[in-house]
RNA sequence: GGCCCCAUCGUCUAGUCAGGUCAGGACACCACCCUUUCAAGGUGGGUACACGGGUUCGAAUCCCGUUGGGGCUACCA
């Protein structure tokens, strides 16, 4: 008989509640958010770990899993491990294991134990840990806690089938936990493939307390004996993780809400194994705007597409953590040193959130604001250099560039606008939207004046052609405006932009002339 | 099918644990002001407690149920 189901409420309000499977690591100072490894009697350290599989690139819901861990780690003067889980040897890439380690590099993201920084608990790739799963399955199997399985592929669809039918396993569908050593001995001969299984508890049920979730509860009855090591040879992630985890001495795991139901077969594990059970945090998944699951499909969905995108690393930092934590305040902009110094466990947040591009990009623009002018200078210099739009750099062109950027302000908010918004001031072959030639509709004899008026100008700045061309206007009858547009247009290929006659100093006189004249034929 | 997680504006969320501003902020959106354009800024606006019961003087908040979304149920991680 199933315990009651605590109600979610409840399970929150025993979230302090020290759970029997792992009070060696419980703190009790939890109520002030993360709990303090000084409040532990002083022996166990925090060590959190990322262990992403190099299948592919460094997803916005990895990137989110392994900030929590590193916020963490950081908060608390823990360890930040990272291990690389490549025991899917088809899927693997070398390819994919650099670039993760290049997006977590370039989102800020250190970690003390590791690929390429070593450590004590190493190796940190799980291919080369092999030795280690080998002996642990070899305890295991002759313990009896492991068995192998000898299913033929029938046997293994007919339990699926089983399985979907009848809503749960009974010991009577593992018909291979209890071979005598006679039958193991002929299968063997046979040479039939085999995996090895880890043998669940029947009955019983198997709790934690998680740090984002409050108390958990599985009944085994509806855990089924799974896979630790395919026929291969190699041990599958459940498995591997548990020794891993282990040896590593990893004292809590933050990881994604997908986990919770692996999290039962890996306490077990922990337990036969005679290792500490870490604590477990699940936090919750990355969506797209469809609310499925974050992925491909959705666009930007991997860090390095924001790296290439010329984003901000920090805004994007700080817009992840707010995905899975809340300060509780209003607040928004914090640098990743506010975020450590504020986070807590206790306001990480539980529902699923979408991913919004825009609100993201916002906070880039705020980052953006803050960065000193230098920087921000080297940056988009950088782009428009490899953009061909600019080529020797000289002091008076950063100096330049430097003044364009703050006559932009705040229309300036995102690195990848470099050349839309920059190259009019540096080359002349800039951009030009098509759309905005309407202002040109007889404009053309207006900018032959304007130009020649120009021309004459000694000097040349905001003042003076503001003078120029508002006296023009007037000797001609007209109003500004016909010729402020159009001298826009021509001048910049916008319709929109700064203060028009700031934008004309900063252009330059001889510029200004010859597009004006140009653009009035 | 079974097990599990989740549920406040379009989106991210505060408020839930210790019931009592008929719900606050941000992004996005709309209007107005400012204005040489576009932004910015200022002002104002609309939009939310999934549903149904219950407990209570009082429920977004506590309880039960329903619905909806998601995850796991792999020799993926």
């Amino acid at each position: 008989m199933a315990a009651p189901s605590r109600s979610r409420a409840e399970r929150r309000a025993h979230h302090h509640d020290p759970s029997p499977l792992n009070s060696t690591l419980d703190s009790g100072s939890e109520r002030e958010g993360w709990p303090m490894a000084s409040a532990n009697s002083g022996t166990s350290k925090i060590r959190v770990r990322f262990a992403p599989s190099p299948t592919g690139t460094l997803h916005v819901g990895g990137a989110r899993t392994a900030l929590f861990n590193w916020l963490y780690a950081r908060s608390q003067g823990g360890t930040f491990v990272l291990r690389i889980e490549d025991t899917d040897q088809e899927r693997s890439s070398e390819e994919s294991h650099q670039q993760i380690l290049r997006s977590l590099r370039w989102l800020g993201l250190d970690w003390d134990e590791g690929p390429e920084v070593g450590g004590d608990h190493g190796p940190y790739v799980q291919s080369q840990r092999r030795a280690r799963y080998d002996a642990v399955i070899a305890e295991l199997l002759d313990r009896g806690i492991a068995y192998r399985d000898y299913s033929t592929a029938e046997e293994d669809e007919a339990r699926k089938l089983r399985l979907t039918e009848q809503g749960r396993l009974t010991a009577s569908d593992w018909p291979y936990r209890n071979l005598s050593e006679e039958q193991r001995r002929r299968y063997e001969a046979e040479g039939h493939a085999f995996t090895i299984r880890i043998a669940m508890p029947d009955e019983g049920h198997i709790r934690w307390t998680d740090l984002v979730h409050g108390d958990m509860d599985f009944d085994c009855a509806t855990l089924e004996d799974w896979i630790a090591v395919k026929s291969d040879g190699f041990p599958t992630y459940n498995f591997a993780c548990v020794v891993d985890d282990g040896q590593m001495e990893i004292s809590h795991v933050l990881r994604g809400d997908d986990h919770i139901s692996n999290t039962p077969r890996q306490i077990h594990l922990f337990r036969e194994l005679g290792l500490r059970v870490p604590k477990f945090g699940h936090l919750p998944m990355i969506l797209g705007p469809d609310k499925k699951r974050l992925s491909k499909r959705h666009g930007a969905a991997s860090v390095e597409e924001f790296r290439e995108g010329l984003w901000i690393s920090e805004a994007v930092v700080n817009y992840l953590a707010l995905l899975g934590w809340s300060p509780g305040n209003d607040r928004e902009f914090f640098t990743v040193e506010e975020i450590i110094k504020r986070l807590s466990l206790k306001r990480l947040n539980h529902t699923a959130a979408v991913f919004d591009y825009e609100k993201c990009r916002y906070l880039n623009g705020e980052h953006l604001k803050q960065m000193p002018l230098s920087q921000r200078v080297d940056r988009s210099w950088q782009v428009l250099a490899e953009a061909g739009v600019v080529e020797a750099d000289s002091e008076e062109d950063r100096e330049r560039l430097g003044r364009v950027l703050t006559l932009l302000g705040n229309r300036f908010r995102h690195f990848d606008q470099s050349v839309h918004h920059l190259s009019a001031y540096f080359a002349d072959d800039f951009p030009v939207d098509p759309e905005g030639a309407t202002v040109l509709e007889g404009a053309g004899p207006r900018l032959r004046a304007l130009a020649e008026r120009f021309a004459a100008l000694d000097p040349f700045d905001a003042a003076s052609t503001e003078a120029a061309l508002r006296a023009l206007a007037e000797d001609q009858g007209e109003k500004a405006g016909p010729y402020i547009h159009p001298c826009r247009y021509a001048v910049t290929g916008s319709t929109s932009g700064p203060s028009l006659f700031e934008a004309l100093e900063l252009i330059g006189q001889e510029r200004v002339v010859t597009r004006l004249r140009a653009t009035a034929v």
